[in-house]
DNA sequence: AAGGGTGGTGCAAAAAACGCACCGCCTTTT
DNA sequence: AAAAGGCGGTGCGTTTTTTGCACCACCCTT
């Protein structure tokens, strides 16, 4: 899509916040780049950026602008999507931005299906916290929005969610481990692994023992959730992880999970969604849709 | 703009069915043109028109093409008018679409009281029957819609609606004329003036009399709606309109509108709105500003 | 069979975009 | 205070792209 270029140099300037270089890595002379811009603050009849002397920045207009190229390239994006699917293939580029809570076994599980079905898409899936997944969206650096326990959804068009309580994890022989649901009072007399602070689940966690007046004893603080239940370890030793990354096998490994009391810790939710008012790829939407499925069918 | 020349190509190649007409209006060389549409169908990696030996015709994916066209070219002149608006100077285009009742004098006083505080803002007035409105709104023909008795709002998003009941207009000599509301049977004893059938208030009349088993005798019909106000009429000739149509100095011109029971004719409505998921250009969005509370001050 | 319409193509001219060298300006560093 | 380095902008020759012209093959109508 030649014809978007300039949308493309555009963008790139004002990420760059430098003519020279966005020229560089847009690989072209800065001249030209130049020229380019020029012509288009001509065409518009205002300037896009104000010049500094360092460099250059998006003025109130540019800002504008530059929102418009956004919707449009995702559009156009879009656009090829739908066509290439009217001829029978699957193409396309599925870009998803997830909590850390949501990137476990699971998904990755859903997306090895769904290429093993449609070997022309790709997938892109990034990390951000809770507070950050709806500004990707927004920034249009990802289609699809999964969160645990999102911060606001203001501009999030939520198409699925789903409860998914928080687990205590922990070795069979545990002294609680016979339990069917837990207390916090309870965990909280043993030593735990958490994920750090920004995460939802802790984040449940924590505002749960001020209102009850515990203290959470971290003896492990990671930020690999993956390591919270794969590590070998101490007997005593509690960590907490949502229903969805529990793994099948966890009993074989010599584990087992136990859900805590919601009086206690508030269920948590899932949200599945993408950015308000826009129309996402077909092979996004189609992916959505096997992922919410799959979704309602097993915790449902 | 000229990035999105391909889009006006695409678009009018589209509406001539033919590249060498569609070549002419745009004032270049079929040879030109035709190469232009190669390479945007090469880059799209499909075709857009399927060749006929009359000419050319959209496929499947030139449709799916052509709106994304329509979409971001009107997205492109909302944002040249937010930026125009930013600088203090209020300019761009407002297109209005409206079915013919309401195509009266208020809305041209509207218009005209826009203008003079707005001269940079130029108007583009469309008259269509109650069930094309939406569809020139849909083929971004125009910016807003406004219709009495609108047939369906599936792609319309309705800003403001207000209840326009039908009126009996007559001379002041009328014998009907001391009354403070009509029945439909007591104008059906004398001879009407009336709009053609696809007219809303006709609709109204008409499916009023099949209900209450009357007969309505035309003996005037005409596509003017201010026919019917102005014409020196007949002493027992009636004629209908709403409200919003009537105007001041109708006692003046020894005239006086009675409105019909409700019972008998259903007071009708007017809507106004946009295509639903636009965002209108900001001169648009201003006009429809003064327009509805301008309304609502009136009618409401 | 002829004529007029269609989309497509080779080739030369025109136009647009580009790269290079360089300017003036400002900030940062020496 | 001076030098150095970065920035956006510009003149000019070169390269790339687009356009116009003439012409082809094809199909439908006459």
């Amino acid at each position: 899509m030649r014809h978007l270029l300039p949308y493309k140099y555009v963008e790139e300037i004002a990420k760059a916040g430098s003519i020279r270089k966005a020229a560089e890595t847009l690989a072209i002379t800065p001249s030209a780049l130049n020229r380019r811009l020029l012509t288009i603050e001509d065409e518009l009849g205002v300037q896009i950026f104000e010049r500094l002397p360092v460099g250059v920045r998006l003025n109130t207009a540019g800002e504008i602008l530059l929102e418009h190229i956004r919707n449009q390239m995702s559009d156009m994006a879009r656009v090829q999507s739908q066509i290439a699917d009217l001829s029978g293939q699957r193409r396309g580029n599925v870009s998803i931005v997830a909590s850390p809570e949501l990137l476990g076994s699971f998904l990755a599980g859903e997306v090895r299906k769904y290429q093993a079905e449609f070997p022309g898409v790709t997938f892109r899936v990034q990390q951000k916290f809770r507070g950050d997944v709806e500004k990707a969206l927004i920034e249009h650096d990802a289609d699809i929005g999964i969160v645990y326990e999102p911060m606001k959804l203001a501009d999030f068009q939520t198409l699925f969610n789903i409860v998914q309580p928080v687990f205590c994890i922990m070795n069979k022989t545990h002294p609680l481990a016979t339990k069917k649901t837990l207390r916090l009072y309870e965990c909280a007399e043993f030593p735990l692994m958490l994920t750090e602070r920004s995460w939802g689940v802790r984040n449940l966690l924590e505002q749960s023992a001020i209102r009850l007046g515990l203290n959470l004893r971290a003896v492990i603080e990671t930020d690999s959730r993956g390591f919270l239940i794969n590590y070998e370890r101490e007997v005593e030793q509690l960590s907490f992880d949502i229903q969805v990354n529990i793994p099948d096998n966890l009993e074989e490994r010599g584990m087992v999970a136990i859900p805590i009391n919601p009086l206690d810790v508030p269920e948590g939710f899932v949200f599945i969604g993408h950015l308000k008012g826009r129309t996402i790829p077909v092979a996004s939407a189609r992916f959505l849709e096997q992922l919410t499925t799959e979704m309602a069918g097993r915790f449902g």
